[in-house]
DNA sequence: GAGGCGGAGGCAATCGGTTGACTGGAACTG
DNA sequence: CAGTTCCAGTCAACCGATTGCCTCCGCCTC
């Protein structure tokens, strides 16, 4: 059962050969299952007994040298502490071991055409690329970069190459949310000009809340971080007095605007309702709880890979969305206005 | 300027070698810096420039072949969404680049024996594992797997290939504050008995806070989760109606005692002084914003990294501990009694 | 009986570096 | 001037799997 596996050197393909008896091209057309072998059925169970006893498996590297395919894929990263990224690398990072793969994960450099570049020679065979700071045309230069590259969670005109969420579906739920409960008077908090992410999530949000009969303003916070958030909270605390309800598009701008309206003594849902998107662990922990609107972020990452998966074997496939609907999660941050 | 980095294949050793006008060995020795040969100092420049005018990158599955050194290391964590190890994965991530490797991510699994087989086969020269959810005895079989193991963030009697920051001064400071407070009964949320990760901390304060005159007792929360803290924090709350602190060794801990707090209408820090051991965005965000004690985490990855190396090149050293004071964040979940 | 055909498997080049062994010539020694 | 020592490189065998092409053999056809 245990076959001591010390340091010793792993087996190749050719002592499972001679372990059966056969030439190491049959093992390899045998396990690659290559049509124009022909086997006996005896032959075959040799050597797939062999392969069992001897517990083989193929070395990567020799494949990757040979074949120019190493089985992994990269998942680019502006930053790795983000909550929601982690959720979007856990989900690729199953789906890619399923399917055989390695998952690297790197982070965002000025120069991403030299990072696919280095990842070419180091077997990587394509690369996930998650966050919304670089521009549309950063963007769309990749897709002649030295590995085919799949944009995460970002939609770029120009681009096919691409896996998202259905955001409008979500931003719907928030909107009808907020007026079920009877707010007509709403702040979205958009995130930088500059990040289409943000962007759409807050033009669909706004259109659907407009349709709904609200009427609806925006601050912009410069980032999407914490800090970024508080300071918009605190402008909108004191612009927007008569708001009743607030809309961020990501779930750490509205923990800042929470923090903001704690630090300002207003209370929340009483006087401020505040909805997010995305979903996680912390949101359960805030004061009061986040009501948040969760998205499937870890089929995103199972989405991206396939995607991924799909241009390497020559495909060209739509922009793939994962339609998964959204769920809204009612906790304590909402509810009528006073 | 732009050596048209599209679909071509990248260059090749031979292609620098006949470039410069020299064999392949002379560039592959030149370029691994062999002290055995002897060049010209116009033939080094010859092909140093070759290098950079075909931007020349050694194909890293040829020589993980050849050498069975892949220029790979896992990461392997129990889950990719802990706020924590993320941080550690970005500062291993920040030192593996800079001595060129790459960090490949994975997850704990039963046979971690056969994981490590895997990653052998890969490429993968050896695993960097986090997480406490194994027992010590599965931590020391790893001292023999198909690649070497570096253990993270956590010191098992009997393994040298450990890299860990030193909780004990964390846990000081912490005791210390609640002391200067004026705190002398303190609850200390364990973890469960098996993560010894949890127990060494809790040690550690209880000494430090008993020798400061303090009482201290004892919750046990059922993992390291928020909700295992909220469970805690809540029976905390009915059962030691006279403590005035609460001591967690991890964050999530902490945010978990403080939702009870809220729940139970208990007013923090007035009537309950809370901090946790690690920091991180979240705790500026609750409410009131944690009071922790930040340790060096992204020198833990990086240490963890250089633990690994120097393990490859055949070293067998002491366990890395990392010696960066841990500092205390004084935020607004800590006061004086009342 | 000669030729054809298909099944079962073998041969060997190749992917791109690495590395131990080796060589041609210049310089130096005695 | 023969012999030795360096210097500056060269040669070629790997590492382990993949894959186009070849062979051998038995059997079927005409």
């Amino acid at each position: 059962m245990t076959t001591d596996r010390r340091l010793a050197k792993p087996p190749t393909m050719r002592q499972v050969a001679q372990h059966a008896g056969v030439d190491v091209s049959v093992v390899s057309r045998l396990l690659s299952g290559d049509p124009r072998l022909s086997v006996s059925e005896a032959t075959k169970q040799r050597v797939l007994a062999a392969v069992r006893l001897l517990d083989y498996r193929p070395n990567l590297a020799a494949r990757a040298l040979r074949t120019s395919r190493g089985g992994m894929a990269a998942f680019v990263v502006p930053e790795f502490t983000s909550p929601v990224y982690s959720r979007v690398i856990a989900g690729a990072h199953r789906r890619a071991t399923e399917e055989g793969y390695s998952i690297v994960v790197g982070e965002v450099t000025e120069d991403l055409g030299r990072l696919a570049q280095d990842y070419r020679v180091r077997g990587v065979d394509g690369m996930l690329l998650a966050g919304a700071t670089l521009s549309d045309e950063a963007v769309r230069a990749l897709g002649d970069a030295a590995v085919p590259v799949v944009v995460v969670n970002r939609l770029v005109p120009g681009t096919r190459r691409t896996a998202v969420v259905d955001y409008t579906g979500a931003t719907e739920l928030a909107a009808d949310h907020l007026r079920d409960l009877g707010h007509r008077d709403v702040v979205v908090v958009a995130g930088p000009r500059h990040l289409d992410t943000t962007r759409d999530r807050v033009q669909a949000f706004t259109r659907r809340a407009t349709a709904n009969g609200a009427r609806v303003r925006q601050v912009t916070a410069r980032d999407l971080s914490g800090d970024a958030g508080l300071a918009a909270g605190q402008r909108l605390l004191s612009r927007n007095r008569d708001a009743t309800a607030v809309f961020a598009p990501t779930l750490m701008l509205a923990v800042g605007v929470l923090a903001a309206a704690h630090r300002a003594g207003v209370s929340v849902p009483d006087e401020l309702s505040i909805i997010a998107l995305h979903d996680a662990e912390l949101a359960k922990f805030t004061w009061p709880p986040l009501t948040t609107v969760s998205l499937p972020m870890t089929e995103l990452g199972a989405a991206a890979v396939d995607h991924l998966l799909a241009v390497l074997s020559g495909a060209d496939p739509e922009p793939s969305i994962v339609t998964t609907p959204p769920e809204l999660v009612v906790r304590g941050s909402t509810g009528p206005p006073r």
